[in-house]
DNA sequence: TTGAAAGCGCTAACAT
DNA sequence: ATGTTAGCGCTTTCAA
């Protein structure tokens, strides 16, 4: 098939190892390194990274395992640490899970067979037993948006209690004090913590929060136009509600526009995340953003900075604050 | 580190054939096989899946380079993609060129060097010169969503220009006349060919189009919100309106929605793809839908084909239909 | 069915 | 700086 490096060195007359050499960086005489850009040129030669990596039991591959690649904010991330990724010349091998434990654990056997350098992982499952596998091989591993409880790894967060507070705290400021919150499943952390946040604040501020007033979505459209129809008829005199992930603000701007409230006269909002979407809603929507692009960058820092050999240094939890954008669905 | 077929063979006695006629499923006395499991469970041996490669010179690794990870439609095949490829024992490298032909191009090669078995690519470029170094490697490509120019390759594509036509029919069907259309940018193969079929609908029907009944947006939330203000603004004698990517979809409802237009009484739409969003939509959203997960199961069943030997079959352009799904956004 | 041995393309020690 | 050599973990002839 294609060119090897013993067909450089036979091409150009000179070892294995200077070629080598000259491939990994080395320093190479001039004259050499001529000839040898020379013969790479003309045989198509291009390095077998499978080759490599069996030599150096490095394969410059990481995986990324997600619960869903549908979701604005697991595709931000993705796609920012991808590309970071690329150009520090690993390759990233996605795994989406849909959400399944089963199919989650299957996917890190199949990145441990494929000797993975190392994962990023925003886990579905809330326990850690099949991560201890590439722990225990020295493989680093980052958690990524959620904790998993006596796993020592690294793990990148985001203040979701807080995320919610700032929500809280910007609707007293108008002074509402019937506010609804629509988060996510229970046994999601984030939806869980997001609740926690808001309850808190809610508490803080001695507001009451009755148990009508937080729904619980599924973190999708149709589930968080559900959740905000759910919402108004079962405390119709709410003024202010947090929507607690992009896919159920979505859904209940739909249900909200339906059904003829007006925002923010009627009704305040706050949303989270796609600044584009806020930007491009009418009136213009507040809302929580997350730093999915830091997210990414602290995540691969952290794993590059594992690979790079510091394993002594202990796992650290990174808690990235989020941004309270304002908009004109706040009154 | 882990346990290796040697230690294998050292551990039951046996030949290092054996091991591996029993890793690769061909047959195994009765006795020798339950030896193999106890020493693999017992050394918790795992098939280093490198130096597999290296010696079969296959990766089972497929390569899936695509414009923009944060486009549902894209994340909705690759999804489905990566899915089936995994079941089938393939790894998906993935590679997001934000739209950019350089990036294109670099990612092409890097997935070159990492020797993929084949690659799935919606090409941002419209030349396929760096797609023949695949080709000359025998290694298949299969192109999706867009259509490359003298490169012999498999391809899935949509029917765009009968997408746009059925949405024409519709508004037609129910006496509209002045009709509308917002596409992406010109040089989007998608894009084009859905300017294509609305205008050659339109010409068909006897319908007149001016310049400024046809908005070319970004394929973004923001521009759709222009590109329906741009519309409204310019051509107001307008009743109907086809907008032919999600993403400016979202944006164009939410214009609408701010306008104080209602729908359908005002101005009929048909936006595309995500019946998720169509369905919370209200009224609800008539949509051109693309069948996502069908192109990911075509196209990966093109690339599988071809894997398993088939060079000779004339490379093929699948051609999908889309659905028109009936909301009440038409009247 | 099984074992012995060669070799995939590269890197890394060692020698020069 | 360069050449020689061994070997990474596996598959695959070839013989038994």
């Amino acid at each position: 098939m294609g060119a090897t490096i013993k067909d450089i060195a036979r091409e150009t007359g000179l070892g294995l190892a200077t070629i080598s050499s000259y491939l990994n960086g080395k320093s190479v005489r001039e004259k050499n390194r001529v000839k040898i850009e020379t013969a790479i040129e003309k045989l198509h030669f291009e390095v077998n990274e499978t080759a490599r990596g069996l030599k150096t039991n490095q394969t410059r591959t990481i995986g990324i395992l997600i619960p869903e690649l549908n979701n604005v904010f697991c595709a931000e991330i993705i796609s920012e640490a991808e590309d970071i990724l690329r150009q520090k010349g690993y390759a990233t091998i996605l795994c989406d899970c849909r959400t399944d434990t089963r199919r989650e654990e299957e996917a890190i056997d199949f990145l441990l067979h494929r000797r993975v350098d190392g994962l990023m992982i925003m886990p579905t499952g809330e326990d850690g037993r099949s991560l201890e596998k590439f722990l225990r091989r020295k493989r680093p591993v980052v958690v990524l948006d959620r904790k998993i409880k006596d796993l020592d790894a690294d793990c990148v967060l985001v203040n979701n209690e807080d995320a919610a507070g700032k929500a809280v705290e910007r609707f007293r400021s108008s002074g509402h004090t019937k506010i609804g919150l629509i988060t996510g499943p229970q046994d999601i952390y984030t939806a869980a913590a997001r609740k926690r946040g808001f309850q808190m604040a809610m508490a803080d501020a001695g507001l009451e929060v009755s148990d009508s007033m937080v729904v619980c979505g599924d973190y999708t459209i149709q589930g968080g136009a559900k959740a905000m129809r759910k919402l108004r008829e079962e405390e119709p005199e709410i003024t202010a509600a947090l929507v607690a992930n992009y896919e159920m603000t979505v859904g209940a701007m739909i249900e909200i526009n339906e059904s003829g409230v007006r925002i923010p006269r009627d009704m305040s909002i706050i949303g989270f995340d796609n600044l584009e979407f806020a930007k491009a809603s009418a009136p213009r929507l507040s809302i929580i953003t997350q730093p999915t692009r830091q997210i990414a960058r602290e995540a691969v820092g952290l794993l590059l900075l594992r690979l790079s050999g510091d394993r002594q240094t202990p796992t650290q939890t990174v808690v990235l604050p989020t941004d309270y954008i304002e908009g004109k669905s706040v009154s």
